[in-house]
DNA sequence: CCACCACTGGTTATGAGACA
DNA sequence: TGTCTCATAACCAGTGGTGG
């Protein structure tokens, strides 16, 4: 099964080569799953780069992994062509945001200063150097295919299930949420109360929770 | 009936400012 | 400088209304 899915990439791959990723992102949008597998795949080097960067007591290296996939996801459900950015960079600022906000949230329930992790991307010498730590320490990227692959299959699950169990407000509630913004800032978009949002958040996680448990 | 949503009220963590 | 108070944000549980 796991041969047949890198045959599949290597074809997808060469039906991808020749468009740019603005195009594929498109196809994706549309329903095309080999379009998103593809984007999915040539990220996920990138996405693993970013969750490296971040280091946080306790908290397990794929679990940030899975969160920088989830920015990586939205970023490719968000992608605006309007604008000027390429998707490239969109997709950096999404999975960055993506991990710094589980941070956030995972310090904050254990009450920890969410200065208690640090990005090995920061400067070693002084503000304008460009050697990095991560540039010190960096490991070897992960390459192993049936890793990669069996990676991938686990996000899908997991962004079909939470497409199921969330209500079309507690999803844009989550997004707002996760994009960083408070109760009030979500609240003044959606045109709602802030304790509508609250509830909201309750019932996300709940859901997810449950969703995760059950996946345990 | 159930899912969704709003509301109430309590708890906890944090930061800012006052004060000894 | 350390401690206390207060405001604010976020979290959580429970209850009730509403519409499909």
């Amino acid at each position: 099964m796991l041969l047949e899915k890198r045959v599949d990439n290597g074809e997808n791959k060469n039906s991808f080569i020749d468009k740019t990723d603005e195009e594929i992102v498109i196809l994706a949008r549309e329903g095309n799953k080999e379009a998103l597998d593809y984007l999915l795949c040539k990220y996920e080097n990138f996405v693993r780069g970013k969750a490296k960067s971040y280091f946080l007591i306790g908290a397990d290296r794929e679990d940030i992994y899975q969160e920088g996939m989830i920015g990586l996801f939205k970023a490719i459900r968000d992608f605006r062509l309007d604008k000027l950015a390429s998707f490239k960079a969109f997709a950096e600022l999404c999975v960055t945001r993506q991990i710094i906000t589980a941070v956030k949230t995972a310090t904050r329930q254990k009450h920890i200063p969410l200065n208690t992790y640090i990005s090995l991307n920061k400067p070693i010498y002084d503000e304008e150097s460009e050697r990095t730590l991560m540039d010190i320490i960096s490991g070897v990227k992960i390459s192993d295919p049936e890793e990669l692959v069996i990676s991938r299959e686990e996000l899908q699950n997991i962004e079909n299930e939470i497409g199921q169990v969330l209500s079309e407000l507690e999803m844009e509630v989550l997004m707002s949420y996760l994009d960083g913004k408070s109760y009030q800032e979500i609240a003044c978009d959606l045109d709602r109360q802030a304790k509508s949002i609250d509830n909201a958040l309750q019932r996300v996680k709940r859901k997810l929770e449950k969703c995760l448990n059950k996946r345990v």
